[in-house]
DNA sequence: AACTATTTTTAGACCTATCTAAATTATTTA
DNA sequence: TAAATAATTTAGATAGGTCTAAAAATAGTT
């Protein structure tokens, strides 16, 4: 079993090679984990022993397939427990984090996989992430926000840029939730606002500053 | 902030203390703690340090009020957690426990608040145990089994003794859950056997056997 | 009361995770 | 390319939690 400390450590190598796909050097994880560079060193030492990165004096890190295995699997605990606490027990947007930071290292199959049914498996978290399945496995594309897209594009309503209790509460008066469907039916030219559909369903205008602050994919 | 380690240890000497209402040994500490008594001494320093416990040496410890308020909280998160499992997540009875072990020291008012509203402020876990109030208030009354009651007597279903499926499925069957009112309509002497109502509705005979692995509060 | 057995505590070690300060290696830059 | 700067690693400490073995205190028994 691994250590919380050491989940942590994985899941934010997992994030600084997303995005550069180089090896991740000591100060870029000592700045992201909150410690010092001495402290990560003796923990990279530590994991590389277990076999959960490569790891060679000087030259950076990156996550072994099993390494790479234990960070999804705490990602996507965080990313399920956000869902939970946001869906089912009204946890506000900025509330989720915190709380989803501890859940995320709770060793139960079980526990995981009921909580993934209750919520009916969704494939995004609230922030338009991606959620692994059991797997390890993450949808492929990409959230963008709905402004981003062009007529008669039908898109799946993944998350939110803007998290303040304005912004979701226009959300919940207009009918838009997580999941929901959307067709673009229009673009206005002049000032990029849409007429979109819901589920197929009702119809409603939202403006380019609206557009910029949903997150979707294609269908 | 205290450690898990620190928690359980709490927990620990509540339960020893709440029995025999002495002083608790460093030994039976160790016992259920699955641990050396050496560790334990090491321990009760850091507790009485932090005027959790009062402790002197060769003397045994026991709970102050802080103490004893920190371990009904985890009990009572350990009791609600528990209940969320079985009745929310389809948790079989044996897989409950370990689980709820672990999600007892998750740290935040909130979501413990929010579990015990979502589950409806059970007052006793499906063990027939009390769980504490957010003040840490438990219900004085402790369940029996309602072998143990006599006839008129109107109680509220609080757990069941015997966890065995069979058991449980009968139970499922003749309509008998957990925060059922059962009345007690007669008391067959020769056998022990009960007439009882559910819910002020349907009737229901049971034999001693069953009777006495039911356990009930009178309401 | 004195001796024995049991319980509890201390002493000394170890492991994990962390830190500061110093040493080493890599990278820039003049 | 040699000196200066930045990044990384090592060395040595500290803190929490645990252990074994030995010492001290308490409880039991004759």
């Amino acid at each position: 079993m691994n250590s919380f400390t050491a989940e942590n450590y994985l899941k934010a190598i997992y994030k600084l090679v997303e995005h550069s796909s180089n090896p991740v050097s000591t100060n870029s994880i000592a700045e992201k984990m909150n410690t010092k560079a001495a402290s990560v060193t003796d923990m990279l030492k530590k994991l590389a022993n277990k076999k959960l990165i490569n790891y060679q004096k000087y030259q950076g890190v990156y996550l072994t397939t099993k390494g790479e295995k234990v960070a999804l699997s705490v990602i996507r605990k965080h990313r399920l427990w956000e869902m939970f606490l946001l869906e089912k027990l009204d946890f506000k947007w900025d509330e989720v984090h915190d709380v989803a930071e501890q859940l995320e290292h709770i060793n139960s199959e079980k526990l995981i996989s009921q909580i993934d049914k209750f919520l009916n498996y969704p494939k995004f978290d609230p922030h338009g992430d991606p959620i692994p399945d059991a797997n390890g496995k993450i949808q492929q594309q990409k959230s963008n926000s709905v402004s981003h897209y062009k007529k008669n594009d039908a898109l799946i309503m993944t998350g939110v840029v803007d998290h303040s209790a304005v912004f979701l509460q226009y959300l919940d008066k207009s009918g838009l939730a997580l999941g929901n469907e959307i067709r673009i039916k229009e673009v206005i030219e002049f000032d990029k606002s849409l007429k979109i559909t819901i589920n197929k369903k009702n119809t409603l205008f939202i403006s380019n500053e609206v557009a910029k602050n949903i997150l979707a994919i294609t269908r």
